[in-house]
DNA sequence: CGTCTATTTGAATGTACTCAAAAGCGGTGG
DNA sequence: CCACCGCTTTTGAGTACATTCAAATAGACG
């Protein structure tokens, strides 16, 4: 098993030892989710982040007229999970799907606590990540506060190439908070005007 | 000075020996901000996170057209901060000020950092407090994308009664993403609906 | 009282949505 | 290899939600 992307990701933000390694990566669950199957169903219980080492993940809330909409996608070197239901212990309100087949490493969150308590690291390691998590989440509320939708889809474009050609267009949508006809239309008006 | 307030914070998440909290104490400055006036101006450096312990303060963003975002309130017992800022140590892109006169205490990112390398238990709460944030940040954006302006004014109404009592209009109207001309329709439609 | 800011009201406009249908695109099986 | 099926994307007409601009009203403060 291959946890050097893992490794890397937390050694961009803290160092550790060979061994404190070693005893992190013991606690991943390798696991694979094919495309348009559920890594987390919205409902169920929910222990687990997910680290993405293949293919691309969606997270998204249903809302009562059973619209889907994108909190956020995850490709490989990204972390994604239900918060909400880990931290509360509630039923989760998140369903997490794969886009494209995708592998992951689970850490649950009993064990991310073992692990915090004993390597106190972890604890900066992961208050970290939920910082800039935190600072995304931020931005992407004011954008969606102050720009109209073509721009933000625009900012969506350079800000992630990636996701562009890997996500069906209507989940951009879904991520931008606008409906696929509507992003369609975008992108007619977007065509014209570089004509 | 009475840190009672941020002590029994910090409890809730975290238990603390006598010392520690007088360790962890002897790092925070109070400060009192005017009403109207700013605790910190977008464009400046950002080094401070604030917890208040009286009155209301707003951070916001100002859009190329001069318009305000409001990205969050601080009432006692909360902690706010432009995080973006303070981590990428760039310039601030929020403004913060003080709805009410408002009485804080800062601490430094420094002395953060400081204190989390010596009690690595601060680590595990600032990682709680930022995971709490970022779960109601995640639950807004959601709300923003899924509920219309009218339903999140109402679940506002539920949500943050003292705000409410607190807050100017226009700047729940800000919050809320909409203009303070169609909060005002939505509530003589509400006032109109329920008599 | 007068001034300044906050809130409301109204008319015209714009941005984005709904619904319906057509067109495109990929796979699958005969 | 092509016909068909399901799913994605596009297009168009009509509508709804929210904004803009202008002006009136209401409140707060010196």
């Amino acid at each position: 098993m291959n946890f050097d992307l893992i490794l890397r990701n937390i050694a961009r933000h803290v160092s550790l030892t060979e061994s404190e390694q070693n005893y992190f990566v013991q606690h991943l669950r390798p696991f694979t989710v094919r495309k348009k199957t559920q890594l987390l169903k919205a409902g169920d219980s929910c222990v687990d982040t997910a680290f993405v080492t293949r293919g691309c993940l969606k997270a998204f809330s249903v809302d009562k007229d059973g619209e889907e909409h994108i909190l956020s996608f995850a490709v490989p070197d990204w972390w994604i999970a239900d918060l909400y239901a880990i931290i509360s212990g509630a039923p989760a309100i998140l369903t997490i799907e794969a886009v494209q087949d995708t592998d992951v490493l689970l850490l649950s969150r009993t064990d991310q606590e073992k692990i915090c308590n004993e390597i106190p690291r972890f604890d900066k390691f992961f208050r970290i990540l939920v910082e800039k998590n935190l600072v995304a989440s931020q931005q992407r509320l004011i954008n969606n506060m102050s720009m109209t939708a073509e721009e933000r889809y625009i900012q969506f474009l350079g800000k992630y190439p990636m996701l562009t050609e890997l996500v069906p267009l209507h989940n951009i949508a879904s991520y931008l908070g606008i409906t696929p006809e509507f992003l369609s239309k975008i992108r007619a008006r977007m065509a014209k005007g570089s004509r």
